[in-house]
DNA sequence: ACCGTTGGCCAACAAGTGTTGACATCGCGC
DNA sequence: GCGCGATGTCAACACTTGTTGGCCAACGGT
């Protein structure tokens, strides 16, 4: 096989990203890695320079948290979790960050600045106390997590069962409370 | 030094708890482990047969959930978060499953086992079908584990700096209306 | 005082890891 | 055609992993 670099290194990245979501990083080898994309594992090194650099190119990503604010209030907790739950089905990246996360201290600390940096940002726009906005956003995010981490990783029956819509009735009205709700 | 066996069977036990808990079940290593407890690594064998032997002795626990049908109806959720902040707190083996369950299987299949057979029961007691009463379980421990991750592993600094009683005024609700509110 | 049992350590193994360098091979510009 | 840089392969490195077996030393009953 004859390709151009860019190509070779986008389907490196490609399969990285697809090993880092099922196995984490310490699971996920260069050589599992580069055995799915069908390459030697020197050009893996070659193109990334090392695990951990691949690593930060396969967990590099967006949350796309849209402009809540233009919403009609009462329809922030909703939109949020139609909004993570295509997010999360649609970038293999997110996976890759919250199997990685728990394990790795460079991944948790790649997810406490995305959390920082993404999505407290949106929750600031709502509550002028950047502390308060920090609380608030913590607690969504552990309701969002909470729930990607059952129905995506450890798969809870009940959980996998609910369908889309079930989802954003049940966990909607929730993170409209964390974003209403005035503090105890 | 000259120990009992059963005595270094529980100082073995005692390290593979805190390793496991801080780095995984990747991570945590038999050498490392060993060298926690001043002891050589072939001994952690010889007592526990592997490292999935091990493992399986680490992350054995109860979740020791109350008879919560005896509660005031509108008390539960509180009481339900009272007592997870409790069991986190003072038994490494949730911290173990948790850092653990995220890459490897077994360790996931343990958690579907506790879930299933220590947390469903209990919203069993509330609910007379079965299926309602675990996509409310389900809900309930997305929104405690994800807590938990945010917290303790992830660290986001506000939900670290939350107080005992600011956790269970904010998530006491939650819980409280995944075990009450009629379903969508 | 002896000897078997018991608790402990050491060295080694086979397998798998990230990483490196030397070598092959293709394709384009001269 | 020739050469050269870009693309790809191979084999090996140093290291870590779980796991094994042999050896040593202390204890306890006789």
């Amino acid at each position: 096989m004859r390709r151009t670099s860019t190509e070779t290194k986008a389907i490196i990245l490609a399969a990285a990203r697809e090993r880092f979501a099922k196995d984490g990083y310490e699971r996920g080898t260069i050589r599992s890695i580069a055995n799915d994309a069908g390459i030697d594992p020197s050009m893996v090194m070659r193109y990334f320079g090392s695990k951990e650099q691949l690593f930060a190119a396969a967990s590099d990503f967006d949350l796309k948290v849209p402009r809540l604010v233009e919403l009609p209030r009462e329809q922030v907790g909703g939109a949020l979790v139609r909004h993570f739950l295509d997010r999360w089905e649609d970038d293999e990246a997110l996976m890759v960050l919250l199997r990685s996360g728990v394990t790795n201290d460079d991944a948790a600390e790649r997810m406490r600045a995305i959390f920082a940096g993404q999505l407290l940002p949106v929750m600031t726009e709502f509550w002028v106390s950047p502390e308060e906005a920090g609380r608030r956003a913590g607690l969504a995010a552990s309701q969002i997590l909470g729930f990607a981490l059952c129905r995506y990783i450890l798969r809870f029956p009940p959980v996998v069962e609910m369908s889309r819509e079930d989802v954003v009735a049940w966990l909607g009205p929730t993170l409209q409370r964390y974003l209403d709700e005035p503090e105890p």
